[in-house]
DNA sequence: CCAAAAGTGTAACATTTGATACATTTGCGA
DNA sequence: TCGCAAATGTATCAAATGTTACACTTTTGG
């Protein structure tokens, strides 16, 4: 078993490998291995152990009740899987998990989890870390999902986008069929809005980067909800 | 200081009130008491201390950008405030706390609420179970906003509110107002909406009361996006 | 017990968005 | 580098939702 992979993840930054070692010494925990395809874990099975990613690559997918896929999460190793559902009243995996390759992931009951926290304060605080970024994460998103229309979402996500940085020309980073998905709206809908916005002068296109030309009325917009 | 009353907050279930003052021995934290109106936490403010409510009622309103109030959550005594945004790495109060009326809470730097954690398992599995909770609860919104239209969203949160109810007659328990603003609509789509639904048979509406006629048709909607 | 405030029900009309279809273009794996 | 699958850009039409307005009812606080 080789410690250092797990000190590259997040939720052992700053702890020494000899201490990752020792606080896996007495804690009940193994290593599996999963070849492509195999399940890891099944959408709304009991979370009663953290699951930890040491190699391969696993495709979370949720799954509504028509049976249809609903979003994917890659998971990339080394990195744990649904740390945040681990616990709570009644927790259950949010997704199911597939190994996309050939994988292995170490595993470790619940019951250790509580008493490997406990033990090390910095794997505390950086499991209460991981925990309250994801749930920052979750809120934000809410807070996108409430704007009204197309175009004050693409504005806030511009404005987000280009927050921190000097040049006002943002690059998307992903397929704008995706972003449609992640705003919650039809392709069509996005692009459509995108060109309106272009026509008003207020954004420049091209391809998977945007020049924000009129930032004061997208700032207006998300402020106000409307503009002059 | 009366520890009692902690230990009927959710927090610190199941630990002994001899068990909390040991906990609270070694670990700084003070009293405190807030006028009515006082602010306990302004928005956007760094999140270094643990807030508890011990007597009293805080409003926590969050401001959006142009200064209109945009949510607000009442908090009884005994209750903590904002327990999953202490921890993270850029953690500020989402919120601005106000005493509604004169209040005291105990008030516990963040450096101090690792020790505790670290000292008691019960302590840390119930704070770990509370964010799981809440993260959940921001899914569980999330999903339901994901839903494209208000007779979907109207479905699942009838149905929510019938599962684990013999009757199909339901009691929304709060105004038909809040529940727009809750399903981000117009009040006014939502009543037309409603009466759409009873125009078809599939409810009877009776103020705040609402009886589920054709829970088939709901279950449809909500699993295939139609009907039929 | 009264008055003001909050909530309800509904209608007409304007906007926004979704669904669908199709022609290109791009990117990636064999 | 070829070919195919994914992604893009755009148009048309239908459906859903927002906006505004107003009369009425219920709740609340003094």
């Amino acid at each position: 078993m080789d410690y250092s992979l797990l000190s590259r993840i997040p939720l052992f930054r700053g702890i020494p490998v000899a201490e990752i070692e020792h606080i896996f010494e007495n804690a009940p925990s193994f290593e599996k291995m999963y070849k492509k395809g195999a399940v890891l874990a099944e959408q709304d099975e009991a979370c009663n152990r953290l699951i930890i990613l040491l190699s391969g690559k696993v495709r979370a997918e949720m799954t509504d009740p028509s049976g249809k896929v609903v979003k994917v999460e890659d998971i990339l190793a080394p990195n744990p899987l649904a740390i945040l559902f681990l616990f709570g009243t009644n927790s259950r995996f949010p997704v199911q998990a597939t190994a996309d390759e050939d994988s292995t992931a170490l595993v470790i009951p619940k019951s250790s989890v509580l008493g490997i926290l406990g033990k090390n304060e910095v794997l505390l605080k950086n499991y209460l870390d991981i925990s309250a970024d994801f749930a920052s994460r979750l809120s934000q998103k809410l807070y996108f999902m409430s704007f009204r229309t197309i175009r004050q979402k693409i504005s806030m996500f511009l404005l987000e986008l280009s927050r921190n940085q000097a040049s006002s020309t943002v690059q998307l980073g992903r397929t704008k069929s995706s972003l449609a998905e992640y705003f919650g709206v039809s392709r069509p809908s996005l692009e459509r809005e995108l060109s309106n916005m272009q026509h008003d002068g207020w954004i420049a296109i091209d391809k998977k980067e945007i020049a924000i030309l009129k930032k004061e009325s997208l700032v207006q917009l998300v402020r106000f909800g409307v503009v002059k």
